[in-house]
DNA sequence: ACGCCTCTTTACTGATCGGTCAAGTAATTT
DNA sequence: AAATTACTTGACCGATCAGTAAAGAGGCGT
């Protein structure tokens, strides 16, 4: 079939991943995905056993792209503080870049997804599980840094720091996405973040 | 026709209600609310206009029964402090009890909805930032009372904390109900709420 | 040239979706 | 007692839902 239509497979990840983005599992059918990337039904369901497993796979697309960039982020050789300073800024640039494109903050796409469909879909919230666990393995090794370079007080939970950093970015972005509006992200991630590391954490001034 | 069937209305919202938090919009149908409430589709489009209509009339009432609670909470009578840790407390509780009742870490139904419906239902997220500005009034009384007291810095921003205040929140109930565990929640949500709030900030210890 | 395998195409299923409609019932007003 | 009002009832609408079936098209190893 020489390649006619090549990647069907990876037009539907990247069309779902856009619509289900901007939308919601709920509002977006998948008839629509199909429509929107230009693929038969009867494909669809040859590459993707349901509409939830076609949303799993999107969510880990999206999870590999972000490692790449994670990887840049988090490089060893960046001092530790660095690193969660470029993450808030790439958070913010990306956040700004997509409602650019979509004419909407997104948020997180994993995140909205998960929340619509807690305890409706297992195999989403394990994907879930799975990814945010991968960003925090991040998070630690940052903080593990920090700790020996002594910037943060010996004793501290690593895992637990790690998992307020992930707590408090997927309540940001939630917001952001709710209120289509980036600007209180762009105002109280950085400082929010800093606090958690326990750095110049006083309360914004007016 | 004396009171065979009363509260038709009302019993519509308390089924959406339910129905909503346990599982989301695009998942519960007029069907499923009818058929659970024992009422007849006629009679829901006699009450309520749309699908959306309903679900913003039990953000109201879901808002209305957490006033009650958060006028006793912050009750000017107490210590500003005190009124955070009471609410990190009922907000603890809370959880534990819907989870409880619904076999299910459900989070903040408010949040949820409007999440899923960003950009879609336009009277969704107005009734949303409604709900907030009116629970973050409650926040920066109380933070008024405590620079007041001088427990916060003076010329702190008390809008920009009160928003944090809420946004940390949201993150901490978001993630249980994903999860489906108030584990993270009920060790994070008191430091978390000191530490924004400039108390004891350090981070957590092994 | 053959069959095999992967993928595409189209038509189709039965269920369910949000919402409408018109007739009916019963208390209240006039 | 008639008209009005508020609500109920259940059938009904066309559209859409997730998913299926079956026939075919094209490349490839033999």
């Amino acid at each position: 079939m020489v390649c006619a239509k090549p990647d069907t497979r990876q037009r539907l990840i990247d069309t779902a991943q856009e619509l289900l983005w901007k939308k919601s599992y709920g509002s977006v059918s998948v008839d629509d995905i199909c429509k929107a990337a230009n693929v038969n039904k009867g494909s669809f369901y040859h590459f993707f056993p349901s509409k939830a497993e076609l949303a799993i796979a999107s969510m880990e697309m999206t999870y590999q792209e972000t490692k790449t960039t994670y990887d840049q982020i988090f490089s060893a050789s960046k001092q530790p503080i660095t690193r969660f300073e470029d993450l808030a800024d790439y958070i913010c640039e990306r956040q700004a870049e997509i409602a650019r494109k979509y004419s909407q903050v997104c948020g997180c796409p994993a995140s909205s997804l998960s929340c619509e469909m807690a305890g409706q879909e297992q195999g989403i919230r394990e994907k879930y599980d799975e990814i945010i666990r991968r960003k925090e393995s991040y998070y630690e090794s940052a903080l593990r840094d920090m700790a020996a370079e002594g910037l943060i007080p010996d004793g501290t939970d690593i895992k637990s720091v790690a998992h307020e950093i992930s707590t408090f970015i997927l309540g940001q972005l939630m917001l952001a996405r709710i209120q289509n509006d980036i600007a209180a992200l762009q105002r109280d991630l950085k400082p929010g973040l800093f606090r958690i590391l326990g750095l110049k954490g006083g309360a914004p001034q007016k």
